[in-house]
Formats: structure tokens, sequence, C-alpha cells
DNA sequence: TATTGTTATACTCTATAACTATA
DNA sequence: TATAGTTATAGAGTATAACAATA
């Protein structure tokens, strides 16, 4: 029995055992109390993930932001523009090489991450009462790992 | 110290150890060699959600498959209408509630199904080789254990 | 030649509101 | 009155290719 036989007309996993579905469907249920809260403070995900990058990992080149906070660079350039005229970063040339722009969060944009902090404690809160915070560590330590796989 | 003052100026998790972050990064990732294959069968992730959905529930009503697959009603009705147009679902009216209407795969949408198979096989069986099925077991047991807490 | 980022384009999804039909 | 689904609309993101500037 080979690999091809092995498997066909094999049933699809439950989609709660789709990993990709399952990721998507536990993001969703997750940020749903947190989605009302970002649009008060006027950031879409996109740009909240993109400060939250930023302000992590200091000034960055554009490249590194795309993949740390999933977004393409074409899409990136144009929600840094917005950010940019937003006061939330700033833009400048690498001197070393003039290709690079080197993206850094402002006052500003530090400030709309403090305003969010107490939301995004509240819900991390409740998790850690409702779930246990040794299941929550455990579950970031898996998820960490598999982004790690080659896939 | 009350609740304010006791998460005043604290600093945001780690972007790894954030919780909405660290789920869409893995899915992007796990997403990365399957997205390709997805295309290639001419599927969008949504589409692919709704079919695997329908199928796995069988008949049902727009509303379900909107919460399952992780989409808003407007855009289901779009793209609901394109895959009854590509022959991949049909939709009828309920008989005792004409209100709803209940979607239901076809033998094409199975097809579609059935082609794509090996590709999402071969990723998970990548998974478990490299992270260990054990592994994988609870993560997906995690994940669907935080989909049940209410936040 | 390869890489970084930008621009252009077409497509798709999101989010909200207003609407229709039915219950 | 409430619910299921549709339509309309504005905004935003996705995906690809083509391009400019620099390395």
């Amino acid at each position: 029995m080979n690999e091809n036989t092995k498997n066909a007309g094999q049933a699809p996993r439950p989609t709660a055992r789709s990993l990709p579905i399952a990721l998507l469907r536990t993001r969703e249920h997750v940020m749903e109390p947190i989605r009302p809260l970002l649009a008060k403070i006027g950031v879409t995900e996109q740009k909240w993930r993109i400060l939250r990058t930023v302000a992590e990992s200091g000034p960055m080149e554009q490249t590194a932001i795309a993949r740390e906070a999933c977004l393409l660079l074409p899409s990136l350039t144009r929600i840094l523009q917005a950010m940019e005229n937003d006061g939330l970063v700033t833009r400048r040339e690498d001197d070393k090489d003039r290709r690079r722009s080197i993206v850094e969060i402002t006052a500003a944009g530090r400030k709309l991450i403090d305003l969010h902090q107490p939301a995004s404690i509240a819900v991390y809160d409740t998790l850690e009462q409702k779930f246990g915070r040794q299941k929550l560590d455990m579950l970031l330590d898996l998820l960490e790992e598999v982004q790690e796989i080659e896939l």
C-alpha cells in the first residue's frame, strides 16, 4: 500500500480538526470583543498589528514589518502612508542602504497602544481566569512551535 | 490600588504572546503551502471554508454557514451566488420557513474537495511527523476549548 | 542581476445600513 | 416586532505585475 492508495478517497477531517479553520474560528472568537474597541480608537486590525510590531521591535524596515504583521508589501505601503499622515509612525531612508526605508513608531502611536491596553488586558485576564494561565501559555507555546515548522 | 492604577503603563505583551497575533501568524504559516493549491483548483479561502462546512453538516441555512465559515451574511450571499453559478452548491427555500434558504453541496462541490484532499493530507502528515500527532491533537483541543469561552 | 519599495489594476472581502419577505 | 436573507455602498485588503531606485 503506497502513499497514494493509502489516502485515496479518505474523508476530510471535521472542520473543527482542520488546523487552518480552527485557527481562524478561534481568532474570530477572541477578536469579537476586541474589534469594537479598536474601531473606537480608529484603527483597523492591520494598523494595530503594525503598531504592535513596530513598538516591539523599534525602527525596522518594511519587509520585516510585512512578515511580522502578516501583510503584503503593497498593502503595507498604502497603510503606512495613511499611518504616517495620521502621525502614528515616521519613515526615513536608511543611511547605509537607500533602498530601505526605516519605520518608527511615534509618541502618538504609543499613546494609541496605551489607550487600548486596558481592553486588551481585560480579555487576557478573562482568558486566564476561565481557561487557565497554564493552558494559555501552553497554547501560545504550541502556536510558536508550529510557526517554526517547515511545511 | 484600583483597577486603573494597577494596569497603568503596563507594557504590552510581546506580539508572539498576543493570542490574536499568534493565531494569525500560525494560520498564515500553515496556509502558505496550501494557498497556491486552492488557487490552482480555482477557489478562494472563503469558498473553501463554505464547501467544507456544507459538506460536513449537510443541507444548512446561511446564518449557520456564516457562523461556521467566519463570514458575514452579506459576503456569504454574494459568494454563494457565485458558487451556485459555478454549480458547487444549490440553494432552495425552506418548506417550513420560507425566509430561510437551505444550501447544499453538489457532486461537483464534493469533487473539488476530493481534488484538494491529497494536498491537505500532505500538509497534515508533515505536521504530524515534525510536530507530533499528540501535540497537534492537543493544540486542536485547546483551540476548540478557547472557542467555548465566553469573553 | 537582485533587492526594496512603490504604483497600478482588478478582484474580493468587510462593515454598515436599508430593504424585502416571512414569521 | 423580530428574523432570514438580499441589496447597496463605501472602504479596505489581496494578489499580481510592472516599475524605479539602489545595491
